[in-house]
DNA sequence: AAACTCATTCAAAGCGATTTCAATTTTGGA
DNA sequence: TCCAAAATTGAAATCGCTTTGAATGAGTTT
């Protein structure tokens, strides 16, 4: 069912059938409805192609995933988040996949050339994020998820990593504890470097030592929290608390606490990042986990609407958003063990 | 730059130069070098939005995501494998996120009227499943995750899951165990009926009864696996072992049992479905995992190759792809404790 | 009744690619 | 050297929509 077949059903030009089903002024009321019901009943909707083809939008955004050590469990939350804000305006996401650094520069080129898009996600920002940079040579309207130092004019919303540590290292000192290891991201992700920032500024406060065997840089997963915790538990004197940079990681942490017969919120405590999870509750588990927590699937849609506001034509450089994070504290965070 | 671009700086027709890049044989080969060479150079791309009209195809699969319960950590693994096999082939996937039922069906709808999509995955499905039949009704090509009653001509890739229950089960009752726990996937869903299905073979088989308040069904997430454990170690007699359906199902069980003042693989053991996550390792955990295991990753990249081989023609009705569950035995499942 | 608005409607020109069919150039053999 | 066949190239139609600019017709004003 084309345009023109709906056309000649109605006995209209094309012209007025497409004005009648796009709101346009000029079309008499009597018409519009008599088009639109032959439209809903013959089950008449646009071809996409020639729809974008015509007026230059493609009715997209993109998002490009990086092979494994991108792909976690925030993934699909953040889509969910940025999807259901979208789809109130029929939008829908185009998600590429890509297994290297290299051809994810590829692949923005390739979507922007194709004008497969109309904006993107850039997300997981380093420092100096080479592909923020191509973004802005591509003239392709992007929010980014997160920060770079390269803020010039690009849009972003991003969670104060920095207050976010400073906050909950702040407390476990007011508890007494003074060996606090941080088991941070990716070394040169800006999220790392804020969180290593706000980690920092609170010993520092306090007059206590930095001492880098307590901090690790390494990928979000179980497997990695718990060899890095084991290991670190075994250094004398040992660290009396453990600020993990995601949920998975405080599931490994918690495992090597156990492991060493150590009790979580009593001989070690822990303040683990939760980006809020459906199903995983740090506020069910087994004590119940202090976390610094901000919802990553809220962040999506309110970079969905961002995005929005962008395409509508709000200038990039007035659109920054830093998201404060909640400190909660439950039992896994408790006053330094004596010795 | 566009096609017509091109061929004005080159000095040849747009014929000529669509021909060279889309590799056709009546083009001279120096011709065609100069012309790859140029595009190259200046960096053309066609438009995406014109190469789909005027060639009918959209280059794209569509995957519908819906609200909660649907989304999860095996979702973005799936999509991981789906991608990084499409990806060779220039296909991105487009992600419509719905919240309800009905908003999906009329998703379904919108992006097969629209051709916007070449194809579909449908995923999750129930036994008797309506969006089959729509899909079907629409003649969009898709291939089902999972699979469903109406198995006629649909193509489908499913991993048996009553054999991996059935085994799992008969193992434990092999160890001993009477009163075995089943949290089970939600009512309705081919896999959780299927799941079904092997665990009371297994009963059946060796005589021992089925008591339906040892069976549950659930979304998968920590907190209910919690709190239906948590219930079901209250009743007299207890069960003896549990069968997780997930992984995250099966932290929650684990928090159960260990605040029960219990001990996982001793006092009651436990065999969890994995998907096969790289931040969440069943082989890592402590102690380590019994598992029925398959991984999603795996599926999705498959998935994608089948869909690919319909669309170059293959019938639906010659796709039907079951796959074997490894049952990885490990720590957490050890013989029936003696009361 | 002529002249002039104003509200509707339509024909046709894009949008940027592919593809059909025709035209032109090369090539190879007599 | 000439001609038919083969190899290249090009002009124009097409995909299905939006949108410009012109045309029609009804209603008002003089």
């Amino acid at each position: 069912m084309r345009l023109k077949d709906l056309a000649e059903h109605l006995g209209l030009s094309q012209t007025t059938v497409s004005r009648a089903l796009n709101g346009y002024p000029e079309v008499k009321e009597a018409t519009r409805l008599r088009v639109s019901e032959a439209a809903a009943q013959l089950g008449y909707r646009p071809n996409d192609s020639a729809l974008r083809l015509a007026t230059g939008r493609a009715g997209a955004v993109g998002m490009i995933l990086r092979g494994l050590d991108e792909f976690g469990p925030h993934t699909s939350e953040f889509l969910g988040g940025l999807g259901s804000r979208l789809a109130t305006q029929d939008i829908d996401i185009v998600v590429t996949t890509v297994a290297s650094y290299q051809e994810e520069l590829a692949a923005y080129r390739r979507l922007a050339a194709s004008q497969r898009v109309d904006a993107m996600i850039l997300h997981s920002p380093a420092l100096n994020d080479e592909r923020a940079e191509l973004l802005m040579d591509l003239k392709i309207p992007f929010v980014l998820h997160g920060r770079t130092n390269i803020n010039k004019a690009v849009a972003w919303l991003d969670i104060d990593n920095t207050g976010a540590l400073e906050r909950a290292t702040s407390h476990l000192l007011d508890l007494g504890h003074r060996r606090i290891a941080l088991l941070n991201g990716l070394k040169g992700r800006t999220f790392s470097e804020h969180r290593e920032l706000g980690y920092m500024a609170a010993l520092s406060a306090r007059g206590v030592p930095y001492d880098p065997a307590l901090v690790a840089n390494a990928p979000f997963t179980d497997e990695v929290g718990f060899r890095l915790a084991q290991s670190m538990l075994e250094l004398r004197p040992r660290p009396t608390a453990f600020l993990a940079g995601s949920m998975m990681t405080a599931l490994g942490v918690f495992r090597a606490i156990r492991q060493a017969g150590m009790t979580l919120g009593v001989d070690v405590s822990m303040i683990a990042h939760d980006d809020v999870f459906p199903y995983l509750n740090a506020d069910n588990m087994y004590p119940t986990m202090s976390t610094t927590r901000s919802s990553i699937r809220q962040a999506g849609s309110r970079i969905a609407e961002l995005l929005l506001q962008m395409l509508g034509g709000k200038p990039a450089a007035d659109i920054h958003e830093l998201w404060p994070v909640e400190l909660v504290l439950r039992e896994s965070s408790g006053p330094a063990p004596l010795f």
